[in-house]
DNA sequence: CCATTTATACTCTCCTTGAGCATAAGATGG
DNA sequence: CCATCTTATGCTCAAGGAGAGTATAAATGG
């Protein structure tokens, strides 16, 4: 029911609950786009919110600086889901799972600490692109799904199946979207190609490769790497990854890690350098193979100086 | 500290919190924005997110068809955030707010539900550009956002500040962009020029023109507006906000009513057109000024057909 | 009939973007 | 030193998209 915040009632009720943090921490080292990962890369780092901080996003910073010893670049808020007794039984508490994707770089995670740094396409083999469209989606995924499709009693529900695969996937002449991440994984997902830890039927029945996850941190993955793969479009982001100088093809190898697919050289020079996204520190790239390559550094003003938001709509020049 | 989620700890401690939904339900009205309120349009409709459903979505969507009656077109979650004893005193339970931004058309509001819709406009007079610059911006809100950036001490930091609010409000021959609603807000609240009801100096020293709104109320719709007005975009959502049948004259004000701008008429045309998002009903407009306009209906079709999503990488033709 | 209002069809031009060509500058092996 | 390989970097081209503007059509109310 309606009601004025004011008239709040003051007693906690039957709805007490527990919040929880999870965060998808992105690093990219040598062309591999990483996730920061406990329990042996099985889980995302989460933990108790603790009401002692300002907010949930300096909550997140405060727990993750004191995880990996090194301040959190960008912080941004994922999603926030209910877990009804993920334990199963009724008499256990409640919970609310708030995710956050933060980007960082590699660096030495705190000693004692059971987190590491693992391949996100370790989760997601069939989202790297970046050397052609991996066999085992045209071998084994696609005829699977095909299969699913097929298997639904009114044809309509049919096409509209194969409909949804063949857009997400890339099927039929279309076109690879590398921004349909939690799509493709819902897919997997509901067409039971990918059980996960913990699902009834489940037992390491592996159909698609791909490693699974507790509960559904998969899941909560895949709407980062999502997130992520749609804001390097329009959001400098990428240099939250990167050292502090940097080769334009170190960058390029960067966004083509993230977005899982390969960019067209110059033209990305091109949009760097017209966005004025970057500033020659004057040194050139060390031992590497070919022509010496110029370094660059990031122009922390852009951030400052515009305020990058997409437009689409026929407006009127002003 | 990481830890696995199946060690989760089964007592609720001493962080047991209640998690309440907060909804920015919109609807678009003969070219006004509007968006359901209570307590007499001092605060969006919110309520206790009961367990018994399925997910945080459904829940909303229970909620909002009970107190309005009919369903809830599109929905979208916004924001999560924390508000620690927003009462004041120590003792009351800490609460999370979740945040859902949802598309409907102006309906009847069930009887005896203090529920009622307001123009959007009138929280946020500064965001309408439609008929121009509202006159208060260059006369009021101009000079007090450079003299507050001049209240600043070190030059560097004034200059900081201005370049925000040039940026923000498009200022030294900048262009507006109507996406940043909610930076404009904070910018605003920040520079102490719209205190907002409970705030300690604020009794009514409204400086700049706007209805304020209960606690944050009032920033949560400025995120669900800057969504909205990101949104339009890229995706179809403007159709939840239309009648079944519409000319596209009407389409286009409903999106001019979002943007807080004008559009092009002949490319909104086209752009509509080419992109076969609408249909012809084979009927005209009745009763209206000027020539008479075709009635299209929006496809439905295009939704499982595309999956509109940007891309703005210089990627390679496939 | 005329002014007014809205609908609808085209055209034009600039800019963006995908793509390719050509050249430069280093290393390495003969 | 030269051929070759690899990466860096500069430049051009063509198609399509997007912002404007022109022109015409179809209704209404004097």
């Amino acid at each position: 029911m309606a009601r004025s915040p004011q008239k709040r009632s003051t007693a906690p009720s039957g709805n007490a609950i527990t919040a929880d943090l999870v965060a998808v921490l992105v690093a990219v080292t040598d062309g591999t786009p990483k996730i920061m990962t406990i329990a042996g890369g099985s889980a995302l780092p989460s933990g108790p919110f603790e009401f002692s901080h300002r907010s949930l996003q300096t909550a997140l910073r405060a727990w993750v600086e004191a995880q990996t010893g090194h301040p959190l670049g960008y912080v941004e808020q994922l999603y926030t889901f209910a877990d009804r007794g993920r334990s199963g039984d009724a008499g256990t508490p409640h919970s609310v799972s708030i995710s956050y994707l933060g980007l960082t770089r590699e660096d030495q995670v705190g000693a004692g600490f059971e987190a590491h740094w693992s391949g996100w396409y370790g989760y997601f083999p069939w989202e790297d692109h970046r050397a052609g469209v991996p066999p085992f989606l045209a071998k084994v995924i696609t005829p699977k799904l095909k299969a699913w499709a097929k298997s639904a009693p009114p044809p309509a529900l049919q096409r509209e199946r194969w409909q949804r695969c063949a857009i997400n996937f890339g099927l039929d002449d279309r076109a690879w979207n590398e921004e349909l991440v939690l799509q493709r994984y819902e897919l997997l997902y509901e067409s039971g190609l990918i059980p996960e830890t913990g699902r009834e039927h489940g037992r390491d029945t592996a159909i698609v490769p791909g490693k699974p996850m507790t509960a559904d941190h998969r899941r909560i993955l895949a709407t980062g790497i999502a997130r992520l793969r749609a804001k390097i479009k329009y959001r400098p982001v990428v240099f939250e990854l990167m050292p502090a100088e940097f080769t334009l093809l170190q960058l390029q190898r960067s966004v083509e890690a993230l977005a899982g697919r390969l960019v067209h050289k110059q033209n990305f020079r091109r949009l760097i350098e017209q966005q004025e996204l970057v500033e020659e520190t004057g040194a050139m790239a060390a031992d590497t193979v070919g022509r010496p390559a110029k370094l660059f550094r990031f122009r922390h003003a852009v951030l400052a100086e515009r305020a990058v938001a997409g437009t689409k709509l026929p407006l009127t020049r002003t």
